[in-house]
DNA sequence: ATCCTACGATGGACAGAGTCCAAGTCAAGA
DNA sequence: TCTTGACTTGGACTCTGTCCATCGTAGGAT
């Protein structure tokens, strides 16, 4: 996944040197930082960068489905760009890291008609919590 | 659960008349609010009753298991009264309504050993998405 | 290569959600 | 009734995120 910017270029995404340092910092590893990671990070290769600016591009990686937010907790939403295959989290409820998770089985499989209550469910986000081991 | 005043009492719980709205609030059938909500119907029985003093109340309540905090989305956490009896949550993606929902299994089962990397995991939260039958 | 202009970037004000604190009040035990 | 530590209050403050008027520039047109 690592021609975000070529995928993106291809999208007539109009290509400004903000823009791209925000989607270099998201590409690659599958992190999830928040707003103002990305920000930190972008600031290093490019200082004069604002907050406004990242938020936009962030939000306008959303829209286009390249990144996913994630809100793990009542803090600040997380970005995904590991957003074309579909995974869960692992959070640890000490230090906050998040972890993708692959598991077996489909939740939406679990939730028979009677607890639909006339819902049309698109999708089912599984969050496991607990301590990992640097936290034990 | 409509002895939730007289669980509290039993417990030691410092009775005031801003913790009793506080807990009356939230015993009745409204479930997740969000504490500015807890807040306006407590006011409405005590006017003068403080932002900060239902702040307080609720991460008391919380602390003591008898009430769950929900964060559905990045917005405010929901306060959920429904702490004794496990479930999961059903949230309308356009009009933000959150229903329980007792999905069968259980979501722990479908995270295989070497899903786990190390970590010490307490509990599974499902969120099911989609749109409520008036959003449609 | 230069020009144009619509789209993007900027920073500061603003808003929503929640926390913190010093000072005042009161529940409940003695 | 008295006492006292726990509770409440309002406002200031933090954090996260949005909005907006103005300025700058990417990239198509010439
Ligand atoms: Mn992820
Ligand atoms: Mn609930
Ligand atoms: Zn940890
Ligand atoms: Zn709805």
């Amino acid at each position: 996944m690592s021609d975000l910017l070529e995928r993106l270029r291809e999208r007539g995404w109009r290509m400004t040197s903000q823009r791209r340092v925000v989607a270099e910092v998201l590409d690659g590893d599958h992190v999830h930082l928040t707003a103002d990671e990305v920000h930190a990070r972008a600031a290093q290769r490019l200082p004069e960068i604002s907050r406004a600016t990242v938020y936009n591009a962030l939000g306008e990686l959303v829209s286009l489905g390249e990144v996913k937010e994630v809100s793990t907790d009542g803090r600040a939403k997380r970005y995904d760009p590991n957003a074309h295959r579909p995974h869960q989290h692992l959070v640890c409820s000490a230090c906050g890291t998040v972890r993708d998770v692959h598991p077996t089985g489909n939740p939406l499989a679990d939730l028979p008609p009677d607890q639909r209550f006339g819902f049309t469910i698109s999708e089912a986000e599984v969050t496991y919590r607990g301590l990992c081991p640097s936290c034990v």
